[in-house]
DNA sequence: CCATGCAGTTAACAACTGTTCTCTGTAATT
DNA sequence: AATTACAGAGAACAGTTGTTAACTGCATGG
């Protein structure tokens, strides 16, 4: 059933790889709308035209990277709200989860939160929908928790995306971390530690 | 003491101000790292060397409009974090008010919400320093509440910087119902009154 | 009233952009 | 073995960019 892998397939994805990663590292400092084709393809060392083999536009790889960026992220959601454990330890731990991956990606979240509210159109679009199916799947996480009994579906989506939001700023600050000391990365994962606690007190206390 | 403000000063002002205009009208669908000096000054219809005479670069004005549209929103931190009313009333008062300004200065806005994680760092960091000023704005007016008793200085900063990132989101959420049915709006109003809401039982609690 | 300062203009520069068309080599298909 | 498909190269295009220099006209201060 699977077609045959050819030579030719597997060389064209390895430039399709390469110009995901030239972009993603020019982004580093400049928006997506910025980008030029040009940009990217000199950095691969391609020829200019190449990159319609790939891409339509530089906004057509942009939603590529988002892909890329958020796309196998979703089955670290469940298992992170749905852990083991006390409140106070599934946050500890979420944080960890946070700063563990923007040491790990810290090109995709850069990107991601850079163009959440970008200039190119598409781009925002593909996030928002990521965004949505990760409050989808948070709040589908909750509901099988006993703490959410009597929450409205509703109510549970609030709560969602104020959680992924909350997750996404987070994971922004850690990012502004990156090359300053440790200490200062301590207190960017004490602050969100807190920031989560608040909003689980608030939880407690949403139906009284 | 004050200096005449002579016919010239005045002219060049108004130069300088029709720069800051084309440009915010400009970064409507771009970012502004992608912003060009000629752009912006054949959209105001004046020669591209002019540009000069009132900014170094488009990132130096990306930082003045920066100032014109967070400058002035220092005032009205505090009258609404103090106003008379129980929490709810204040609740709804405050995203009254971010529903308003949104309808008022979208464009302001939607620079902010953009270029706060942008690609041009001298404007991410003027952001930055003013959205920690109304963070500070808003723990003073917290503080002087008779809910934040017993509450450290840090909670009080943390909870302030909580409110902070908040009120962007709702107004981001706004910016994009701007030209949708009206019921839309009112949805983005109801959730974000429920997500201040669950803080500020959240905050009533935090002591326990 | 005259000399200075300076906002804005004009012209030119090398470098860059996205896109088109034509071509080449070679893997894949028949 | 012959043919086709197609990833990538090469060259050329019209248009754009930021920046420099020398200029012009006029409000300003002496």
């Amino acid at each position: 059933m699977s077609h045959t892998v050819g030579i030719r397939q597997v060389q064209k994805q390895k430039t399709r790889q390469a110009l995901l990663d030239a972009a993603l590292g020019l982004l580093e400092d400049q928006s997506l709308s910025s980008l030029g084709l040009r940009e990217v393809t000199r950095a691969v060392g391609v020829a200019p035209t190449a990159f319609y083999r790939h891409f339509r536009s530089t906004a057509d790889l942009g939603v590529a990277l988002v892909e890329e960026a958020l796309g196998s992220l979703h089955p670290m959601i469940g298992t992170t709200v749905s852990g083991s454990g006390g409140s106070e330890d599934r946050i500890v731990r979420a944080v960890d989860l946070i700063a563990g991956h923007v040491r790990a990606q810290p090109a995709h979240v850069r990107f991601i939160a850079r163009e959440r509210h970008g200039g190119v159109q598409p781009v925002r679009e593909a996030i928002r929908e990521q965004l949505d199916r990760f409050a989808e799947e948070v709040r589908d996480a909750l509901a099988e928790q006993p703490e959410s009994e009597g929450w409205t579906r509703e109510d549970l989506l609030m709560l969602a995306g104020l959680y992924v939001d909350q997750m996404l700023m987070t994971a922004s600050q850690f990012l502004e971390t990156l090359d300053a000391p440790a200490e200062r990365r301590e207190q960017v994962a004490r602050l969100a530690t807190r920031r989560m606690r608040l909003i689980a007190i608030g939880r407690g206390h949403w139906l009284d």
